[in-house]
DNA sequence: CGGCATATTGAAAGGAGTCAAGCTGTGTGG
DNA sequence: CCACACAGCTTGACTCCTTTCAATATGCCG
């Protein structure tokens, strides 16, 4: 049972105040959907793996965190998800991933049958699709890139760039994971991370205002990779 | 200009003998496409990196990887293609990667619009696009755990098994590719895939027939991870 | 103003990288 | 058919980056 499961019937009431139905959820510029919204907590999960796929998600307000874990304990965080950034779309029947809130989020659902009914009924729809889909793809291989031939400096340069390009703002950022997050998704440990930011900010690159906001500083920007 | 282009004119007549008109490719069962075949040399390029996106291709026999270069030389193997496996399929409208023959190869390719316009008339044609896509995106993701959260014995433990599954052959494989292909494809040097495969064969889990014949000995079996 | 989770810092160990020889074996020419 | 040569692979010694283990500091929330 998912937490999204549990908070979907009060939710549902919540979302439709006068009771008239689900709400229209955007999937993409012009795709639209009967869905639902949600509120999950910090640290609840959205789906785990294993459970079977039934619904397609979209982040309202607040992040959202793609995990694996291997039978040992290690863990593997695929993607960050941001509000208005669809995720949960996965081929199978049977999710290969968990989903969960990193910070208090709101966070909009629709049946993935009603996606399909939509993508055969509108060609706009399964564009949409195809688009997320390729974007997610191309997201999993710089991904894959960073991984494989980045030092930890130029993975944690490379992770404050795309944080600054994905919240539009590219002079400071709010980081709304924690250190172990970072690391997870970084193929790092928290204590390289946080060596690493300690390091930036020592250089002039990055200042600190608490250790989740981060100025850039232009005069020395930060190195560039890939 | 790229290898594959400077083949074409050859290419199409040895594929059309009687010049009768095109191949017709598989793209998935079911969904055929007009195309052309042609040899592709050791090392040759099938499209580069900035290169316009124009077709779309399947391995009919040898081996193809895609690669990804960083400034400094560094180079990424995003992944590995072998016979009857489609590639160069991209949202964009210029390559991400380069594609390079491993070994001798021939390759069939049909162009992206005639892909679009399949796909436009029949419902199985698209689908099967998706599927094609979601499969990248999953070897995607698979490929990013690995780098990110396995040891180099594991991420050469893992590369073994991919191979033997996608051979068909679990008992023994033959690897097209050099030392250094498979290092840049799991993130490591060539020194440490060696050093780990001698490992791997003092170890008893595999046995070697000249550097690129491996038989696997089931009473050992390789350490499962992920 | 505590108290606890989160983050930083330090010291030591370890795994993979680097540099540098050798070795193999495959293909070619004598 | 053998020998040489070159590319590809292996091995060794040493270095260095990242991890690990451990302690201390910070800061958010009640």
């Amino acid at each position: 049972m998912t937490a999204l499961a549990m908070h979907e019937d009060h939710q549902t009431m919540r979302a439709n105040p006068a009771g008239t139905g689900l709400d229209l959820v955007t999937l993409a510029p012009g795709v639209v959907a009967h869905g639902t919204v949600a509120p999950i907590a910090r640290e609840a999960a959205v789906f785990v793996q294993e459970d079977p796929v039934t619904h397609i998600y979209k982040v309202v307000s607040g992040a959202v965190r793609v995990t694996r874990l291997l039978e040992d304990g290690r863990r593997h965080i695929v993607a960050f998800y941001f509000a208005g950034e669809l995720f949960g779309l996965e081929a199978g029947d049977t999710h290969q991933f968990s989903a969960e809130a990193v910070v208090a989020s709101r966070i909009a659902f629709v049946r993935r049958s009603a996606v399909a009914t939509e993508a055969e009924n509108s060609d706009s729809a399964i564009w949409a699709v195809w688009r997320l889909m390729a974007k997610e793809l191309a997201r999993a291989q710089d991904h894959a890139l960073v991984l494989g031939r980045l030092s930890a400096a130029e993975r944690v340069g490379a992770f404050l760039r795309d944080m600054a390009v994905r919240t539009g703002c590219n002079n400071s950022i709010d980081l709304p994971m924690s250190r172990i997050d970072i690391a997870d998704y970084l193929g790092l440990t928290i204590e390289t991370v946080s060596r690493t930011l300690t390091q930036m900010e020592r250089s002039g690159a990055i200042r600190f205002s608490g250790a989740r906001h981060i100025d850039f500083q232009t005069a020395r920007p930060l190195a560039r990779v890939a």
